[in-house]
RNA sequence: UCCGGAGUAGCUCAAUGGCAGAGCAAUCGGCUGUUAACCGAUGGGUUGUAGGUUCGAGCCCUACCUCCGGAGCCA
C-alpha cells in the first residue's frame, strides 16, 4: 500500500501514488467518468474514476458508491484546477479502492433542509462542510483562550459544576438529586473563582455552565461554554484594557489561521479586520441617551435596519407602517432599565468594534457589584457588546469587597446568609479590590462565524426544546 | 409564560370543500470533466393527534401535541 496521507497534505505529493482514507461526501457520474468527493476530517478532495484505466470491478465499485460509504482510495495525485475540494486544486487519479463500510441510504442530501431536521440529525449534520468549518473556528477559539491567559499569567482553576445554591440567585437552575439532598447545576464559577484568586492571583475557569431559563432565542442555549478571568487588584478599567486586548488576540487568531474556513461560511470578515485595542467605552448613561435618540429621531427606513426587520415577521392583518411604529417602541429607554435584546442590537450597529457599556444601575445587576462612588445607583460593571447585531458577549464587574457591605447586599437581596459565609468570609482574611468576567465561547463562535443561530456554535445544542441527539 | 407562524412522500414544498402532486433523494438505464450535472424509466402517502361540521375535509370548527421566529431573562 502507498503512503497514507491526510487531504490537507494534498500539495506536498503532487506526482506520488497516495492513499486517504475517509468517506464519501458526494458523487457524480458521467458516463466513463466517476467524481467521487472525499473527505478525511482534514479537507474535502475529488477522486476521479475513469473506465477506461481500471479493471471492471473497481470502476463498478466507484460508480455505485452510496454518501457516506467509508472507504480507502488509492490513487496518483494531480494537480487540477478544475478539482473542488479544500484545499482545491488537487485531484487523485483512482487506481483501486476499498469500501470499508457501505452506507444506507443517507438522509441529509446536499439540497435544503429545515432546521428541525437538522437538528435531529446533528449527529450527521456535522459532518457537512459548514458545520466542519464552525467546529474547527470553534476549537482555535477555546485554544486561543486558554492559551492567551496561560501566557499572561493566569492560572487554570477549575470550579465545581455541582453546586449549594445559586450563584446569582436570579435565574433559573437545574436541580440534580445529589445523595439525599438537592444540588444544582454551576451557572458561573465566578464565586469560587473570587476565593482562588486570593491564592493564585490572576485565575479563570473553563467549562460548561447551565441556566434552565426558558428562553428561545437564538441567543441562548440551557448549556453554554463560559470562560471566567478573575484579578486580583483589578479596577473596571483594567478590566476592560484587557478585554479588549484578550478579544482581539481571539479574532486575530481565527483570522491568521480560519481563512478557508471564513470563506467556506462565506463570512464577510470586514469587520474583524477592525477587532484591535482599543474599543470605544461608553458609559449606560450616554447608551439610554443615544439609544432615546435613536427612538425619536430615526426615520423608518433607519428603525427597520437597526432592528432588522424581516418582512417574514410581519404579522397578519398588520400593515407594515402600524408594525414598525411597534419596532419603534422598542428602542425606547427609560434610565434603571436594563438593555433587551433590540436596544443591544440597535446600540451595537453605531459601532465598527465591540464597545464596551459600563456603569449600569445596581438595581438591575448581581448582588456583589461595587457601587459607583458617590453614586451608589450605578455599579462597576461592564459589558462588552459585539458589533453586527451580535450583542452581548461578556459580562463582568469589580466586585464588593468590603465585608459589611456585602452582608447588607445579602441581605438586602433577601439571600440566605449562611449559604455565603464562605464567601463573606473572602472579605474578613485579606479582601482586596479585584474584578472579573466571563465571556459566552458559543456567542463569541457565532459572532466569529457570522452565524444566525448560537445551536450551530456548539457541537451538540441543549436548548429548551432539544436535548436528542 | 406571552405574541406570531408552521405541521402533506426520506427531504424541500404545492394542491377554490370534489381523483394526493412536483423537484430533490433512492433504484434501473444513458452520457469523458462533473461543481446542487443532465436525459429517460421505476418505486414511494394513516396529510401531527383526537373529535366535530358536511353528500364529501389536506383545506372549515374545537381541543391537544410538536416545532420554528420573536419577547422577557441572560453569556
Amino acid at each position: 500500500m502507498s503512503t497514507i496521507i491526510s487531504i490537507a497534505d494534498l500539495a506536498k505529493h503532487v506526482g506520488e501514488e497516495v492513499t486517504l482514507r475517509g468517506w464519501v461526501y458526494d458523487s457524480t457520474g458521467k458516463g466513463k467518468l466517476q467524481f467521487i468527493k472525499v473527505r478525511d476530517g482534514s479537507g474535502i478532495c475529488q477522486c476521479v474514476a475513469f473506465k477506461p484505466d481500471l479493471p471492471e470491478e473497481v470502476f463498478a465499485a466507484a460508480q455505485k458508491l452510496s454518501q457516506e460509504s467509508s472507504l480507502t482510495i488509492t490513487g496518483m495525485v494531480k494537480e487540477d484546477k478544475r478539482a473542488p475540494g479544500y484545499p482545491g486544486g488537487y485531484e487523485v487519479a483512482i487506481k483501486t479502492l476499498t469500501v470499508i463500510s457501505a452506507a444506507g441510504e443517507y438522509p441529509i442530501s446536499p439540497k435544503e433542509h429545515g432546521i428541525e431536521f437538522l437538528m435531529d440529525n446533528r449527529h450527521l449534520w456535522l459532518r457537512s462542510t459548514r458545520q466542519w468549518a464552525i467546529m474547527r473556528i470553534r476549537a482555535t477559539i477555546v485554544s486561543t483562550i486558554r492559551n492567551w491567559l496561560d501566557d499572561h499569567g493566569y492560572l487554570l482553576v477549575d470550579t465545581p459544576i455541582l453546586t449549594p445554591a445559586a450563584g446569582e440567585s436570579t435565574s433559573e437552575l437545574f436541580e440534580v438529586k445529589y445523595f439525599d439532598d438537592m444540588a444544582y447545576l454551576a451557572q458561573t464559577g465566578q464565586l469560587y473563582s473570587e476565593a482562588t484568586i486570593l491564592a493564585h492571583g490572576k485565575v479563570y475557569c473553563f467549562g460548561p455552565t447551565f441556566r434552565s431559563e426558558k428562553s428561545k432565542t437564538r441567543r441562548h442555549l440551557a448549556e453554554f461554554w463560559m470562560v471566567e478571568p478573575e484579578m486580583a487588584f483589578f479596577s473596571l478599567e483594567a478590566l476592560m484594557d484587557m478585554e479588549e486586548q484578550f478579544v482581539s488576540a481571539i479574532v486575530g487568531r481565527v483570522l491568521e489561521k480560519h481563512r478557508m474556513e471564513l470563506n467556506i461560511l462565506e463570512r464577510d470578515t470586514s469587520f474583524l479586520e477592525k477587532v484591535s485595542a482599543p474599543f470605544p467605552r461608553i458609559n449606560y448613561d450616554e447608551a439610554v441617551v443615544r439609544l432615546n435618540k435613536l427612538y425619536t429621531e430615526s426615520s423608518d427606513e433607519e428603525v427597520k435596519r437597526l432592528l432588522r426587520y424581516d418582512p417574514a415577521n410581519l404579522p397578519e392583518g398588520k400593515t407594515e407602517g402600524e408594525y414598525v411604529r411597534e419596532l419603534r417602541e422598542l428602542l425606547k429607554m427609560d434610565w434603571g432599565n436594563d438593555f433587551g435584546s433590540p436596544h443591544e442590537t440597535a446600540l451595537t450597529q453605531q459601532f465598527e468594534k465591540p464597545v464596551f457599556v459600563y456603569h449600569y444601575p445596581t438595581a438591575v445587576k448581581a448582588f456583589y457589584m461595587q457601587p459607583v462612588e458617590g453614586r451608589p445607583e450605578s455599579c462597576r460593571s461592564v459589558d462588552l457588546l459585539a458589533p453586527e447585531g451580535y450583542g452581548e458577549i461578556t459580562g463582568g464587574s469589580e466586585r464588593i469587597y468590603d465585608h459589611d457591605l456585602l452582608e447588607q447586599r445579602i441581605a438586602d437581596y433577601k439571600l440566605e446568609r449562611k449559604n455565603y459565609a464562605w464567601y463573606l468570609d473572602l472579605r474578613r482574611f485579606g479582601g482586596v479590590p479585584h474584578a472579573g468576567f466571563g465571556l459566552g465561547v458559543e456567542r463569541t463562535v457565532a459572532w466569529i462565524c457570522g452565524l444566525q443561530h448560537i445551536r450551530e456554535a456548539i457541537p451538540f445544542a441543549r436548548t429548551m426544546n432539544r436535548l436528542y441527539p
